[in-house]
DNA sequence: GGCATTGTCAACCATCTGGTTGTCAACTGC
DNA sequence: GCAGTTGACAACCAGATGGTTGACAATGCC
């Protein structure tokens, strides 16, 4: 089932215009139309593009009047980070150092966006 | 052209065959026929799929007589789990530490992997 | 109520993808 | 040299993907 929305992630993210799209939210919230306009693709298109990326999980929609403003969610990002992180370590080799850098992983995920102090200590739960 | 390149990455990690056959070749190297062997597939099939990975640079293929036995390739991994890294972040909305976090990457990427004391200092830089 | 704005849904089309089978090339070993 | 092993390449097929256009639903504004 992580299979799933594993397949569901990458897919998204191997277009290009996608991955602009999440570019963009990543600056921060916007409208299907603000989201077009930089494109030279019918709005349906993209309209299109964020479906798939709302089934992939990275993008919510809000409802505003006729707008719908799109949110990057954060979640499936930190799964599919992970999956990546795990093989990039053992293709090179250093799998011994994994639980450390998937712990750190988690606690970037989990820790609350309060300081910056977060690294020496680090509780160990 | 780092874009095409993402492009065939995420493409090549959205096959769940792909990602499986990523995941052995992680265990260690292994020819065609091995990495066949598991999947209720024809050769062919898992050639084709090997090609993908192979195109994404993901996987190499050398030459061992008539076998090929294939490595798996970390460069890419890192294009991939940068990316990935910088927008799990932004969705987080804690990209303040995007710069750092980005430099630890590149760290473990470089390091040799000899000592696991790299992580109190943290240059600044 | 009636119109403009914003976006989705449906149908259609060309191309890509993931599988199949068949053939062939490269190499080993008898 | 001939047979067996390992694997790639080509042709083919069904289904998914990425774009188009046209119709329509939902809401705000006059």
């Amino acid at each position: 089932m992580d299979d799933e929305r594993l397949s569901r992630v990458f897919a998204a993210l191997a277009d290009p215009t996608r991955r602009e799209l999440v570019a963009r939210l990543a600056v921060g919230d916007a409208t299907v139309g603000e989201l077009a306009e930089p494109f030279d693709m019918s709005l349906q298109a993209v309209s299109k593009h964020l479906k798939v990326l709302g089934d992939a999980g990275l993008v919510s929609q809000r409802r505003d009047a006729q707008r719908r403003p799109c949110h990057l969610e954060s979640e499936v990002f930190d799964l599919a980070s992970k999956w990546l992180e795990r093989y990039r370590l053992q293709a090179e080799g250093r799998y011994q150092r994994l639980d450390r850098v998937l712990a750190e992983l988690v606690d970037q995920t989990d820790a609350a966006p309060r300081s910056a102090a977060r690294n020496q200590g680090a509780q160990a739960s």
